[in-house]
DNA sequence: TAGAGTAGAGCAAACGTTTGCTCTACTCTA
DNA sequence: TAGAGTAGAGCAAACGTTTGCTCTACTCTA
């Protein structure tokens, strides 16, 4: 009755064979009816149809795949779990990707060697094209890229010189972020450092000089302490900048973020009363704490959905290059895409700048 | 040179055909060295290695998956993306997957039918089995199951009558987390609890009552609230166990367990100094705040790849029914599956009670 | 009314494998 | 030395599709 229910009898069974026996056509008619192409009469298409359905046939996506040399199966490769922002992109490149008629592979690479990862699946499955989350490493990226001969996006990172790049600009976030701050009257706004010299932090760091050159701040070098990506690292880079006399902390990651806020209060400081927090990427995370964290929010679905529609998009130019009359406008989009970030939302962890701190 | 350089040049054009030109044999000679199967002479099987290896063959997993009717691709659906426990089981599940020589395809179940979902798929892509995290919907979890007839093995729950389940003990792990709770002499142990009606929900509740009926407590109702998932309820929940006089809590899962502390702190109060809170699931989250969260580890990540395992030795035993005598002893493992959890690991968020609170 | 045009359908090859069967040429044993 | 046995290889069909080509029978037009 549902289609669940057809589906179980009869998957693995019947073929277009059955269906073309049943309907006394050709399985060439029915493969036409089915997808809509060639001539074929009203009467026998309705015929076709009905019978199709009355059987249950689904297609067999391998042979189509064999065939058509179209697998609609695409990879997307993330680098870490503990980063929230892949997750959220993850399921929208999912959904994005199953309404395109595409079925998204998920691998991790722990090993950081994307390249090894990606020939690990090819082995076992035919894939189109390959969505890459940022890797740090430049050399290690290009690397990468240049082995592979499949489409592929890169999202989460700009990599000089190469197009087909998704990412958020940060800076801006950063901006907005320290922005805030400002305008709330603090002006010993320290930056608690995404990993400096690679591409992210760096995006992070300017944005946050950018703010204070704005306020007419001078951005010391002093303000700045580098806590990577690791939680672990942000007790000791919190006592630096309290070290440094800071009201107010703008921190590169939300997890850096909240364990900023845990070293403040494990110190016998409050947030915001002793320290502002502010920090960028809206998460459940983000509600759950004390105080609950006033950030900037990123569009993390955004770029997982365009990298998949982007993805697509060179997919279908690659199979059919001289189609260009029919082209989607929006497939045809090239270059690198930087997503502009916010709003600011406003929550407990920011306060203004009050004389008593 | 590197494997991926190879399969830059070669993917897509090198054939088993190929192969055989260059060396002069037929494909099945090629097929048969590639396996491993059949005899073939030593000299010959080294020159086709060779070859192959030179013209960087890898094999086309949709014409191999056409032949044999197996895709070595298994599916996995997970209904929610807050919970994250799925998150450690998918990138476990991956690996082991990977490992078995399978591909994982991931699929958020939005709307709550993974039948649907299940459907979708199996139309851009043949999947050999499903693993399907739980459903809290008895009823729509079997109607799934029933619709189902791909092998299947179900994660985080027991579904009564159901045999391919793979869960996790919770109600043991509210025991630990709760017993701990009394060994630092705590007699007013709230539960902060989960859907109740439902496996997870009762399961830990009922190890909740174990633990306080082991130190003589009665388990009485005033001392529950429930909060389900979602941290925005656990305040208002928070406040009702509060007003019911505890000095500790035990919260369901780690999400509200941190919501919990943020409640304490937002009213002035503090943890562990004026009320103890326990949890369970070890995660990134409960290093990150403060206090840092005592709680009880789950296995989620050897839940993940017992799911593959068993998924996978249900495959093969499917399409190799009689070939019992070679099967893998664990492979033939059957049966609800009730992982131990532990061990207990303390933090800051549990103190011995004092009668000062 | 004859010839051209076309709608509707079938034929058959092909995608790249795997595998049962057959064939050849050798190595034994009696 | 003759016959049986076997190692090593090839042949060919098949998995379930898609699609270019061909064929038939009809409908026009001049």
């Amino acid at each position: 009755m549902n289609s669940s229910g057809s589906n179980a009898q009869s998957r693995g069974t019947t073929t277009l064979r059955d269906v073309a026996a049943a309907a006394g056509v050709n399985v060439s008619t029915v493969s036409r009816v089915i997808h809509n192409k060639g001539r074929v009469g009203r009467e026998t298409r309705e015929r076709v149809l009905e019978i199709a359905r009355n059987l249950g046939y689904q297609g067999n996506p391998i042979a189509r795949a064999l065939k058509t040399a179209r697998s609609s199966t695409i990879l997307m490769v993330v680098p870490q779990i503990e980063n929230p922002i892949f997750a959220s992109a993850i399921i929208s490149a999912e959904n994005a990707a199953r309404r395109a008629g595409y079925a998204l592979l998920v691998a991790y690479d722990h090993a950081g060697s994307a390249g090894q990862v990606i020939d690990d699946i090819s082995r076992s499955s035919l894939v189109e094209g390959v969505i890459i989350a940022s890797f740090d490493d430049d050399d290690q990226l290009r690397q990468t890229l240049a082995a592979t001969d499949k489409p592929y996006v890169v999202i989460n990172r700009v990599l000089p010189g190469e197009s087909h790049c998704i990412a958020i600009d940060t800076r801006q976030a950063s901006l907005i972020g320290v922005r805030h701050l400002t305008e709330l009257g603090h002006t010993r706004i320290g930056h608690l450092a995404g990993r400096l010299g690679r591409f992210n932090g760096e995006m992070r760091r300017e944005g946050w000089a950018l703010a204070l050159k704005e306020a007419g701040i001078a951005p010391e070098t002093s303000l700045i302490a580098e806590a990577g990506y690791h939680p672990e690292r942000v007790p000791r880079a919190v006592d630096a900048l309290l070290c440094a006399g800071v009201t107010a902390i703008h921190a590169a990651t939300l997890l850096t973020g909240v364990a900023a806020i845990a070293r403040l209060y494990a110190l016998g400081r409050r947030a915001p009363e002793d320290v502002s927090i502010v920090t960028m990427h809206d998460d459940l995370l983000a509600r759950v704490v004390h105080p609950r964290v006033t950030t900037v929010r990123l569009p993390t679905e955004e770029m997982g959905a365009l990298a998949v529609s982007r993805l697509v998009g060179q997919i279908k130019r690659r199979s059919a290059p001289f189609d260009d009359a029919k082209d989607d406008p929006k497939d045809r989009e090239y270059g690198v895409l930087l997503l502009p970030p916010g709003p600011l939302i406003t929550r407990g962890s920011a306060a203004p700048f009050s004389s008593g701190q």
